[in-house]
DNA sequence: AAGGTAGGCGCC
DNA sequence: AAAGGGCGCCTACCTT
């Protein structure tokens, strides 16, 4: 069925199994390569893959939705494409009823006419936006990112489960029995306690905190940059035991027995899981993985993986949505801090310190005195953020360069902000604003990359993880130089799909290794 | 027993 | 060297 140019997946309809439907979705692909239009990229494209149908581009219509939902202010609204649906008609809407991931056929698929229907009203209302180019931009980017996503997991990343075992054997012990501490945390605990002279629980800062009371240190947390000024004899063995109790609990055996398999690494991601479009995982804490274990993510034998990351992303893309000469020119170089240095007094830590402070609204330190500079050689840089955090302030929505926007203050805030603190609720949301319309359009360029880069690369290639700003691709040794090619490619056409013609450069160093830990 | 919150820390 | 914003996930601890 063909509505609008478009074409919508007739799932539930005249193709039942799952193995029909992908030889359908396989064929129309290699005839037509359309633009497939489906409720829930989450819900359709990881079965598809299973039966080996891969699809260029797509429409998301709950994504859109949510996309849309946020700009026109209607926060609260469900973004399921049947709700989108059931509000065009004027019907009762459904209750949000997530259905599991991997799913071909939702519980109550819709009708291709409904899919059409959702379709053409999207398309409508993005159409009356001020600037229904970039939204299209970013609907698209969205999409894309939805399929890179659930390609992602279905590859996975290569996860060396025998490195990973030795890893943590290496620095805990053994693997324990289930319940038990490994050796080397137990040793550390033990020491903990007899620095004390009793008994403590080193995972409980209740104790921790009555422990150095008693021994005449007074501590307002345990966090470790705060025990790490204090003098004591448990301190030592407390940092070293928090930093493997970590390693243990979050990415230890139990870890990778739940999501390690066959030799990847499988995590679910989230794509616009973050208000500012960053990405979420939602289990296996892809995103959170301690740097230490890269050296567990080894490329197949014959394999390679090339890992690029964007440098200093974030000031660049504020340089080019601001639209400050000055700010680009600097960013126009490699090193975007050190082109800066001349401008405050040839310091390159102190020239980051105020694009830091100025993007995240930090005060703390040198930052005011540093922020004047900017405020005077960076006017409109410096203006750009400051009007995003005035409108946070003011309880008022911001945008993302393509339109993404921020989720509206809670009730709880508006009573705070007039109350007696509300000076502290107002400087916490205008940070967030400040921070949300930088971070969300280097999310934007991020999936512009990702889109650009998933059509560049050559087979047997794949996307197998990505970070914010960083992306590794797994391929055939042989295809490294062209990969590399393909992601400097999708890099310029990421910023020009962005900014157009901006003298600010995005430089993305990509690089082949075999080991994930040799790419920095 | 189950669920929620807080403290803490990993990543960008 | 760090500051700052954003997350997810762990354990401890409290409430129901």
């Amino acid at each position: 069925m063909v509505v609008a140019g478009e074409t919508v997946l007739p799932v539930g309809g005249e193709v039942s199994r799952p193995a029909d439907l992908a030889a359908a979705v396989r064929e129309i692909e290699a005839a037509e390569r359309p633009r497939w239009v489906w409720a829930d990229t989450r819900e359709t494209y990881p079965a598809l893959l299973e039966s080996g149908a891969r699809v260029g581009r797509c429409h998301d219509l709950a994504l859109t939705e949510g996309l849309l939902l946020a700009y026109e202010g209607r926060h609260g609204e469900s973004r399921t494409a049947m709700a989108a649906h059931a509000r065009l008609r004027g019907l009762p809407v459904p209750e949000e009823a997530p259905s599991p991931p991997g799913t071909l056929f939702a519980p109550e698929p819709m009708a291709a006419e409904a899919v059409a229907e959702v379709l053409a009203d999207q398309l409508r209302r993005v159409a009356a936006l001020p600037e229904p180019g970039r939204f299209r931009l970013l609907v698209a980017a969205e999409s894309a990112g939805a399929l890179v996503a659930a390609e992602m997991t279905h590859e996975g990343m290569p996860w060396r489960k025998d490195l990973h075992d030795e890893l943590l054997t290496g620095l805990l012990g053994p693997r324990p029995v289930h319940g038990m501490r490994p050796a080397r945390l137990q040793a550390l605990a033990d020491e903990v306690a007899a620095a004390f002279g009793r008994p403590v629980n080193p995972d409980s800062v209740r104790q921790l905190v009555k422990a150095f009371k008693d021994a005449g240190v007074e501590l307002k947390s345990t966090r470790s940059w705060e025990l790490k000024r204090v003098e004591h004899p448990a301190v030592a063995p407390l940092l070293a035991y928090k930093e493997l109790a970590r390693l243990f609990s979050a990415h230890g055996w139990a870890w990778a027995d739940q999501w390690v398999r066959g030799g990847r690494f499988r995590p679910e991601y989230v794509v616009g899981g973050v208000v500012s479009g960053r990405w979420a995982t939602s289990g296996g804490g892809a995103l959170q993985i301690p740097k230490v274990m890269r050296r567990v993510v080894v490329a197949d034998e014959g394999w390679t993986l090339v890992v690029a990351d964007a440098a200093q992303l974030e000031p660049r893309v504020l340089a080019a949505m601001a639209g400050d000469v000055g700010l680009a020119r600097a960013a126009g170089e490699i090193d975007l801090y050190s082109a800066l240095a001349t401008s405050f007094g040839g310091q390159r830590d102190h020239a980051k310190i105020a694009m830091l402070s100025a993007m995240y609204g930090g005060t703390s330190g040198d930052a005011s005195k540093l922020l004047a500079v900017m405020r005077q050689r960076f006017p409109k840089a410096y203006q750009f953020v400051e009007d995003a955090a005035k409108a946070g302030e003011e309880g008022r929505l911001v945008r993302s360069w393509l339109g993404r926007t921020s989720p509206p203050p809670s009730a709880r805030w508006r009573e705070l902000v007039s109350g007696p603190e509300g000076g502290r609720a107002a400087r916490d949301r205008g940070r967030f604003t400040r921070n949300f319309v930088v971070q969300g359009t280097a999310a934007e360029w991020a999936l512009a990359l990702l889109a650009v880069l998933r059509g560049l690369l050559p087979e047997p290639a794949g996307l197998v993880f990505f970070q914010h700003d960083e992306v590794m691709v797994h391929c055939p040794r042989e295809q490294a130089g062209e990969v590399v090619a393909a992601v400097q490619t999708a890099a310029a056409e990421a910023t020009r799909l962005l900014f157009g013609d901006t003298p600010v450069r995005f430089p993305m160093e990509a690089v082949p290794v075999t080991c994930y830990a040799d790419a920095k």
